[in-house]
DNA sequence: CCGAGATTGACAATCGTTCTCAACAAGCCG
DNA sequence: CGGCTTGTTGAGAACGATTGTCAATCTCGG
């Protein structure tokens, strides 16, 4: 991989458009739900340019993406490395930092002769509320 | 949900014989290829059964799943807990037992009041040989 | 051995995602 | 400013993985 050589990326409407109502959702959401928001709040965009939207996104690292019952959810996420704590049934997120399990990942991966390492550690659960209300 | 009321599961030489592909392979497979295997194999399974026999596996916890790249894929593993160290090149597998992340994910979820945990800790890279290809 | 009911398999249906391609617009240069 | 080059868009078709349908079949308890 030559690396960097970051297809040049236009500036428009559309794009726009999707990296700001990614912004306006705390949890994570399906290209399918974003663009459904999207035509709801006016907008005209089409779907195929939601899911090219936020790959690009993601690509750039301004998202994270998480698969999850067989699609690909997305939320707008801060720059650095982290991963998530999840409410399955609300949705609300917590982004977690990991010291810790960034090195065990490095140190076990590293004992197997693995290199180019990449990892997901993603916890779900039932947040506080959310287990009340059973 | 009335917790383990466990479908009444028969034993059929479709299911053995999915059970047994699985086991035959030393890394994570799609339904879809494992069905082609036993098809090659001379097996007469229709696809539907494959997927249902994986997702039977996988519930009584006789295989892991994982999501990738759109497809879910499956393999036969050990009856505890634990994640996987993948090769993304040649699909090699190492199962990994790490009580400390198991004690952190727990610790930092009941931080933020979240129960009833899941999580997925997969860490994917070049194993040394597919490396030292490049 | 019998019968109830789980299981199967071929195929249709679904669902998320990607592709195609002509119309369009962003950035650039004169 | 006006035109040009090229990335971008949108509608719909295409696609691939997975699940549903349903009659025929097979398991297993009795």
């Amino acid at each position: 991989m030559t690396a960097d050589d970051i297809a040049p990326r236009r500036t428009t409407r559309q794009r726009e458009a999707v990296r700001e109502a990614l912004g306006a959702s705390e949890e994570f959401v399906s290209a399918q739900s974003l663009h459904q928001s999207l035509r709801a709040g006016g907008s005209t965009v089409g779907l195929a340019t939601v899911y090219r939207a936020l790959a690009a996104l993601a690509e750039d690292g301004e998202a994270d993406a998480l698969q999850s019952g067989g699609e690909v959810l997305y939320r707008a996420c801060t720059p650095t490395h982290h991963h998530h704590l999840i409410c399955r049934s609300c949705g609300r997120t917590v982004e977690l930092e990991a010291a810790a399990v960034e090195r065990w990942a490095g140190q076990v991966a590293a004992e197997h002769g693995f290199v180019e390492l990449e990892h997901t550690v993603d916890i779900f659960g039932l947040c506080g509320e959310c287990a009340a209300e059973r």
